[in-house]
DNA sequence: ATAGGGTTAG
């Protein structure tokens, strides 16, 4: 190494060490400032941490980061690689696609193992199935096929697009499947509601020898409790029993989620009590599993301890166990006040799940013209699951008409929705409106046979 | 110097 080198190598030492150190934005920047009058601007170390700190650490700034990449002439792989982390947790992913897209083919750049392990899980994300092949083609173009973590995450994405089959497939070509692949492959049955498939792999992976981890007790319970197989559910538990993991509290939130849905609410209340350090999520899954359960005053109860004992800050959740409890114990008023105090004390904007729990409240109480008018008044988007909630309100309680209306918005969103038909048919059959029942058949036997293939987003028009 | 899988509406 000649003197000079060795100089240039200390100074970069010196930064790398400064940057590390590095706790805010101001401070970065003061720092970025000093950096480009010493010309080491185009220096790929000392700039990947500067994007490092920008893209992915929490005192970071995104649009900083874009700024700062702008200027690096050549960015190298990690550079890269970070910006597409970057954008993955800022709020427009689909970012992170189209840098991909620019850097394809540029050959300081190349796209590594990194680079598709942080692609797949955005795409998982976005849901676009088109851009999941894309970037499988890709991925096997370059021969990264059998790189673990890579085909772990092709497997999480298809599971993410419903694709069961490619997902399945692939698993079945994997020569040992690790931990991580077996609970991808069971998650992916869950995510396509297939719990029943899940807990058969759930066994198989036992009997393959693998040790089973907190993922995997998490993601079987949920299919048990999904279809509410209790029996299945509680030898889960004393498999968790002889580990060591009856401790973990994501597994404790899992077993008293499970007891919940499985309707066994006094084994999950004592499981919930049990638990030492609860968080956020042991609060919600027990007022949700109470108020599930038609227990609203219980719930609510239990609710006003947890803020009562300053145990934990309700979350937006929070708030949908408290809504839905009021549902289940039809406390319309107390559903309000509720609300009310979730986006002012709270300061926690209601989600499309908050405005579905109202409308379910108020549909539920026989209340559909006013379910149909906050559906109209609020700030947000509708989707197809609210409108359903509110076409089940309007069979429930004979009200045709306003089913009518109902239906046109679903008809719009999703046309190819089964349950949709049946639950018109059945409202109209209702009514004793058969002529409406049989054009409503009719027209979902035609709709069948047009139905398209599912899968494509807004992104797969870029 | 970077990485994979998980829990909470209807």
């Amino acid at each position: 190494m000649s003197p000079k080198d060795a100089a240039l190598w200390k100074a970069q030492e010196r930064l790398m060490s400064l940057l590390k150190g590095c706790s805010s934005m101001k401070h970065l920047k003061e720092m970025h400032a000093r950096i480009i009058q010493t010309g080491f601007d185009q220096n790929l170390l000392v700039m990947g941490k500067i994007i490092e700190f920008c893209a992915v650490s929490v005192h970071g700034d995104m649009n900083y980061a874009v700024s700062v990449f702008d200027r690096i002439d050549k960015p190298d792989a990690f550079i890269l690689n970070t910006m597409i982390r970057g954008f993955g947790n800022s709020r427009l992913p689909e970012k992170a696609i189209d840098l991909y897209r620019r850097i394809q083919g540029k050959p300081n750049a190349a796209p590594d193992s990194f680079t598709f392990s942080f692609l797949l899980k955005i795409i998982s994300g976005l849901g676009s199935v088109t851009l999941g092949k894309q970037l499988h083609c890709s991925i096997l173009k370059l021969g990264l096929g059998s790189h673990t973590y890579v085909r772990n995450s092709l497997l999480h994405m298809y599971g993410m697009l419903k694709d069961i089959e490619t997902a399945h497939h692939l698993f079945e070509e994997i020569p040992n499947a690790d931990l991580v692949a077996w609970n991808s492959i069971i998650d992916c049955h869950v995510c396509c509601r297939n719990y029943k498939g899940a807990l058969d792999l759930f066994t198989r992976m036992l009997k393959s020898g693998l040790q089973p981890d907190d993922v995997t007790f998490v993601v079987a319970l949920s299919a048990c409790g999904a279809i509410a197989a209790l029996d299945f559910g509680r030898w889960i538990h004393s498999l968790i029993q002889d580990t060591k993991l009856g401790v973990s509290i994501s597994v404790n939130n899992s077993l008293v989620d499970m007891y919940a849905k499985c309707g066994a609410v006094e084994e999950a209340y004592d499981i919930f009590n049990n638990i030492k350090g609860k968080n956020i999520i042991s609060w919600n899954v027990m007022i949700l599993g109470l108020a599930s359960h038609g227990n609203g005053e219980e719930a609510l109860s239990l609710f006003r301890k947890m803020l009562q004992e300053n145990a934990e800050k309700p979350n937006d959740v929070t708030f949908l166990g408290v809504l839905s409890a009021c549902s289940h114990g039809g406390l319309i008023g107390e559903s309000r006040r509720y609300f009310d105090i979730m986006t002012r004390d709270y300061n926690i904007q209601p989600t499309i799940k908050h405005y579905g729990c109202m409308v379910d409240l108020l549909g539920r109480a026989g209340l559909v013209e006013d379910s149909y008018n906050l559906i109209y008044n609020m700030p947000i988007e509708c989707n197809a699951i609210v409108w359903r909630t509110l076409l089940a309100a309007c069979r429930l309680h004979g009200k045709v008409e306003l089913g009518d209306k109902v239906r046109k918005h679903l008809l719009e969103l999703e046309p190819y929705h089964s349950s949709d038909y049946v639950l018109l048919a059945n409202m109209y059959a209702s009514a004793g409106q058969w002529n409406e029942m049989s054009k409503e058949r009719r027209s979902m036997q035609e709709r069948k046979v047009k139905k398209p293939e599912p899968g494509n987003s807004f992104i797969d028009s870029l």
